[in-house]
DNA sequence: TAAAAAATACCGTTATCGCGGTATGGGAAT
DNA sequence: ATTCCCATACCGCGATAACGGTATTTTTTA
């Protein structure tokens, strides 16, 4: 600790650690960031194993550039197994790739960020700011791409003309409550659930309650 | 259309419109969106009922900024409304509310970003240009939640040490199968299901099979 | 205001489920 | 080799659910 702090006169400067298998562009970023007031790039790796036998060994980086495609272990892969080591540690996705899936993927992952390789270098700088920030840094393209996963992942509600009463019903039904218990928390008869069970199912086109919950959940109903 | 170019100079001035019911904050808003080069606030409302109706009558603006909580409809229903009506117009979100559903449902809707109230007047003016880019502009609050929304929408597998036929069963029970049911489909025993269904309720702590079937879902077994 | 729809309530029968057991053969682990 | 786990099978009891009715009240809509 000492000795770093009579290296630099910096105390502050924020460790990033860069996994990307072209030596040339990993240059190119090391010697950006270096130069990045506030923040040194500490190590560099050509794969996520290299990276991973390093983070068991010293003290940790804030933040971790991470490419996607790398030899051995994939980006995605990658972002798993460094969580779990040290999960503080913000990770940005630095790649070319900007399909859908990918992007899904990582950010299900764990990553906090994910840039194209096309992007600016004071938007790089900026990202890993963003970042410690708690941020989301993300290219342009790529927050229009989680815009779009989003309005895909909430379509339908087709609710079969479910009255909300019977929307009410099939919720309790969804806690596992039974229909006894279900009328003593809604104040109705046992004989009332039952009814609107009955009616219930026959909207859904089911004839159990486990074929109204799984409908429930595949559909999105409620 | 050539009364608005003589009008004012600028040939390329983009249309903002604002909707948010404090009188005090729309009209600062307002002045800070024509301050800003480049961009002029041409209408604001108090609902969107009222810019509804005024979107169906007059030239479209590229961007709308949205409050949430506003008498009549709120911000979410809006933004489906207006979709409705012209896709192409950028929604971003500008409300006090930071919780984890509002902002899923805004972006589920179609929202293309989402700015606290207690934004600087600069980041707002970013965000309506990002915006205008395709972009995705988020307070950084917003951000770190849009990545805890993520990281939970496809996170672990917890099978509870469920053995591969139990997770069979399980599968065949989301199908709304009685245990009968199941013994034909799998070729075995009434009473052999009956079995495995115990422990599978005994792995999930559940007592029924709605319950597990509930837990299936939410915690994305199998 | 009349008609329609939703929410409420009840009954009886039969089927299914949940839970307490016990038990056995086969495979994996140690 | 022996223990442990898994998949298999069986039994009985009481609780719960499903299905077929009928019917009243409240609310909504035409």
């Amino acid at each position: 600790m000492i000795t770093s702090k009579t290296k630099n006169n910096a105390t502050a400067l924020r460790n990033i650690w860069l996994i990307e298998d072209n030596a040339h562009f990993r240059r190119t970023m090391q010697w950006l960031i270096n130069r990045a007031p506030g923040m040194q790039c500490t190590h560099s790796f050509e794969s996520c194993e290299d990276a991973l036998a390093k983070l068991e060994e010293e003290e940790l980086p804030e933040v971790i550039l991470l490419d996607i495609n790398l030899p051995g272990m994939n980006g995605i892969q990658g972002i798993e197994k460094i969580k779990l080591i040290s999960p503080d540690i913000y990770i940005v996705i630095l790649t070319v790739y900007d399909d859908n899936d990918k992007v899904f993927d990582a950010l299900c992952a764990g990553a906090s960020g994910y840039l194209l390789k096309d992007s600016a270098p004071e938007k790089i700088i900026d990202s890993i700011e963003e970042a410690l920030a708690g941020g989301a840094p993300m290219s342009i393209q790529i927050a229009h791409k989680v815009l779009e996963i989003f309005s895909q992942l909430k379509p339908k509600k087709s609710d079969y003309g479910l009255t909300s009463r019977e929307k009410e019903l099939l919720q309790l039904m969804t806690a596992g409550l039974s229909r006894q218990q279900i009328a003593d928390k809604l104040f109705i008869s046992f004989h009332t659930v039952t009814t609107h069970l009955k009616n219930i199912y026959s909207k859904l086109h089911v004839n159990s309650k486990s074929g109204a919950i799984s409908k429930v959940y595949k559909e999105n109903i409620l």
